[in-house]
DNA sequence: GTCTATAACCCGATAGAC
DNA sequence: GTCTATCGGGTTATAGAC
């Protein structure tokens, strides 16, 4: 059992370096315009080390770091989720995150699942399950919150699922056109889809 | 003035052969892992063909590409969107259509902008200011509409973006996931948001 | 306008010393 | 576990004949 923080002060392990590194540069610039060299040179490791501890190669890799970021914006949305009232305000906290947190690397950082999603599709099966299991995450996390405020689960499921594809096509326009304006159309939205299955229920 | 159908029945140019090429394989499979010479074959023009058209090279191309996309898609929401009744139908219309559409490739052929988008937020400026007016299109057509019904111009212009991340992300989400699911419920959430801002009008 | 050949470089992956 | 050097094949782009 090598599970990291084993001694919770040293450096990480070259290993938890080049997934940082991975995620950061995959929400970047996405999958296919990452190079292996440079994942390595961002997490201060040769070669050698990437491919020992990845024998799968860069897609090995790959779906090591959708996961990590997968689970990072999961702790986001769960914190935001839960810290705040009404519910139909949580999940626009959430798109008003996004929107606070975008411009600070000049929308240079975003998503860690959507770009390599998207290139997935088509050419690699095993990113492709990776990033489903992402989103399925977050979906989770959202359909728990609204079930929790008394949402029926038959609305709620779809309702989460909106939220998630609202989320990401909101952050998509915010990136390209620098500009938080559809993060705060997508929070006012999420509000009225909230509070119209809220009254359904 | 050469534009293209100056003799109607003609086999089209080799350039315009590049640029259908291009939307297609960056629908499928983004910017980045698409080679020159993979366009090259697949629209059945040699390399030399390729520069003397596009002196700037790829990324010349990409922006013809993500204009032809950008045009494709807004004529296919401009006749779905004129074509039924009542608007809040309209918009659901369009999240059917690509329900109905994007599993005859298998979920190959996404969107001819969003992979291209994404890639090009830190890499290509001309790709992105590219990627901004393909989205400015469609979210103008849907305000359009949404006007034409009676909505006042300030909650169309919110609920035309929030439609077109709401098609984006669930699209990205039934690619991912090989399920049309996503679709549909982008297609509920559309009917909803559209009669709240009518009724709000 | 079209084509071939190739330059110059970068990619992912590996071998093998340490 | 870590490092360097390198392989084979890919990339974008260009030169120059036709």
């Amino acid at each position: 059992m090598t599970t990291e923080p084993s001694t919770p002060d040293a450096r990480p392990g070259s290993r938890e370096r080049l997934i940082t590194a991975a995620v950061q540069l995959f929400s970047r610039q996405g999958y296919e315009a990452t190079g292996v060299k440079e994942i390595a040179a961002a997490g201060s490791a040769p070669m050698g080390s990437f491919y020992f501890h990845f024998p799968g190669g860069k897609e090995d890799l790959g779906v090591a770091a959708l996961a990590r970021g997968a689970e990072g914006f999961a702790a986001v949305l769960r914190r935001t989720l839960a810290s705040v009232e009404p519910v139909e305000e949580a999940l626009a906290a959430c798109a008003q995150w996004l929107a606070d947190d975008l411009p600070a690397s000049d929308w240079a950082d975003g998503c860690p699942v959507a770009t390599t999603a998207l290139e997935s599709v088509v050419r690699s099966p095993a990113l492709r399950v990776a990033a489903a299991a992402a989103f399925d995450q977050w979906e989770g996390a959202i359909r728990d919150r609204l079930t929790s405020a008394g949402m029926a689960p038959h609305p709620a499921g779809e309702v989460a699922a909106s939220a998630v594809a609202l989320l990401e096509g909101a952050e998509m326009l915010a990136r390209v056109r620098a500009d938080p304006a559809p993060l705060h159309h997508a929070a006012a939205s999420l509000r009225t889809l909230t509070r119209a299955a809220m009254e359904r229920s």
